[in-house]
Parts: structure tokens; C-alpha cells; sequence
DNA sequence: TTGCTCCTCACGTCACGTGAGGTGGC
DNA sequence: TTGCTCCTCACGTCACGTGAGGTGGC
């Protein structure tokens, strides 16, 4: 039902592109379940596709598949709750548009302003992740030494 | 209430480690609220401290605020269910169980044995951190990469 | 047509948050 | 003694899980 793809990743095979999708196809391909696909969707974190009969099938194409998977991806990574998932979907959005605007503008300034905001959305992601990942290479550290220390008694032990 | 200390870090200074902690101190050095460790106590995740009269008031010691900033960095940083940390926990238990029987025993093929099962403990938990890390390490790499293309394009910008 | 997956309520659950009303201890 | 923090219910909330009963589409 939505269509803008965000990553511009080529499919596989263009008819595999095409295919639609039911709810539990997108679900199990992008590593959820249909409840919550359902509960995302009332939420607004998902296209709720504009015109569909009630109790009629939700249909999805496979650029939905990239969506839902990156929002599995960074719930299950940052441990956001989904209102600060929300606000990071929605800076996303925000750059999908910047780039159309790129796209379109010929004047050297404004294209440089449009480049600079998207630097800044993406520099305060990285930030996020970055430091998550600094601690939990703290943390890896703190269990490499444990396990330095085991094997050190391990080979003063005969046999 | 709870006393063996199990990372064996000297505190800071010997009268400040024995000042008995109520529930709000130890929630707050400890990084969550009061609600939140009277919850995890129910639970059987930290220890109820044997013999309390009705209504009065929970007392901790330094110990206790380790072993709970490390649940609640476990529980930020890998994102299990409590069920899945209490497990984790008890295998901590365990090790500790462990270090204490090997300072008691002699025999070089009992402290191979459980030193041996001291790493196997260690490793799993490491693989757990290394999984997350990798993960983390994928998508910051990816964002580096959008970084990396937007700045390009930002120097190709005039001005 | 038969089976499957889907649909919409709606109640259950996990991990707490948030008062309500009352008591404890420096 | 006054204020704070603490206590125990108990209901609320977030992010779904799990049926119940019914309809849709290959």
C-alpha cells in the first residue's frame, strides 16, 4: 500500500518485487507478527493505507518489507519505546523528503543547506548507536578479562 | 540484606561500603526506581532479605547496589525478558557457587573440572554480548556509510 | 468447495508507573 | 514534632499475545 522506498536497494527479481503481500508474509519476512504489523498500523507508525473496506485483507509490497524490518531492527537494538522510535521514524521521513527536494534544486546554497540538515539527522543517529555500542564493548571487555582469567588458572592446572 | 559480593571491587572508602542503603538510595546509585526493585524482589530476581516485619522499611548494603546496576545494565543492554535475566543470574549464582568450591578444594582434577565450567559460563554470556555487538556494529557501519556519501556530495557543493 | 489466512473485538500479560491512604525513622 | 521517605494495595499503561467468532480469497 505504501510505496516509497527509502534504502533504493534493487530486488531480487523484478516480478518478485511486484508481488503483494499479506500480513502475515510481511510480518514473517520482516521478523514480527501480525498482531503487531495490526497494533503498529493504529499507532500510526505504519501506513495505514488510506482505502481499505472494512474487514477486507491489508496488502503490503515488498518496499514495506525494508520499513517494518528496519523499525524490527531498531526497536530490538536501541531498546526504544515506540513513541522515541516514532520521532526517529518520522526525522526519516523527513530525509526521504529532503532528498526529493535535493533533487530538484539547482542552486548551489540550498543544496548545500539541504546536505548539511541531512548530515545532522544522520550524525544524531550515529551518535545513538555509537553509544550503545560503546557500552556494550565495555561490557564484552569486562567478560574478556573474566575469561583471560579462568584460562590463565586453566593452564597453571596440570593435566 | 544480601551480602557476597561477587565482582570483589574494593569501595571507595571501608565506612562508606558498610552505610546501610534504603530502597530509594539503592534505586537511584543504582539507575531504576524503588517500584522497580520491590517488583524485581516479588519476582524472586533479588533476594527479600529473610525476615522483615510487615511495614517496615527494606535495607541494602553496597553489594546490593552492584548486583542491581548490573540487572539493570543487562536488562538496557541486551534486552532479555526477566525471565531470561533471572536465568542469567542464576548461572552468576552459580559461578559463585563455583569460585567457592574451588578455594576449597585441592585436587587438580577437581579444579580443572570446575574451572572449565566457570568458562563455559563465561563464553555463553560472551557470545550473547558479542551477537548484540555485531548487530550494532553492522548498522553503525551502515549509517557511517550514508555519512560518508552525504559529506562527499556536501564537498562537491560550492562555498 | 474445502482450508487456509485473514478480519475485528476484547480480554490477558509482562514490566513496571502512579496515586491513595497510612506508618516509620533521622 | 515536622518532613521526608518509606510501606502496601490496587488500578493504569505500554506493547503486544491469545483466543472467539466470523468472513475473504487462491
Amino acid at each position: 500500500v505504501t510505496t516509497a522506498s527509502d534504502s533504493g536497494a534493487a530486488p531480487a527479481t523484478a516480478a518478485a518485487g511486484d508481488k503483494p503481500l499479506r500480513i502475515g508474509e510481511l510480518a514473517e519476512l520482516s521478523g514480527t507478527t501480525p498482531r503487531t504489523i495490526r497494533y503498529w498500523e493504529e499507532l500510526g507508525l505504519l501506513d495505514a493505507g488510506s482505502d481499505r473496506a472494512e474487514g477486507k485483507h491489508r496488502s503490503y509490497s515488498h518496499a514495506d518489507v525494508e520499513r517494518v524490518s528496519e523499525i524490527v531492527r531498531l526497536r530490538n537494538l536501541l531498546g526504544l519505546s515506540l513513541e522515541e522510535l516514532s520521532s526517529l521514524l518520522e526525522a526519516e521521513r523527513g530525509r526521504a523528503h529532503l532528498r526529493e527536494e535535493l533533487s530538484h534544486t539547482e542552486s548551489p546554497a540550498e543544496r548545500r543547506r539541504i546536505l548539511e540538515q541531512l548530515r545532522g539527522h544522520i550524525d544524531a543517529q550515529l551518535e545513538l548507536v555509537r553509544g550503545r555500542r560503546r557500552e556494550l564493548d565495555q561490557l564484552a571487555g569486562e567478560l574478556e578479562d573474566k575469561q583471560r582469567r579462568v584460562r590463565e588458572r586453566l593452564g597453571e592446572t596440570t593435566g
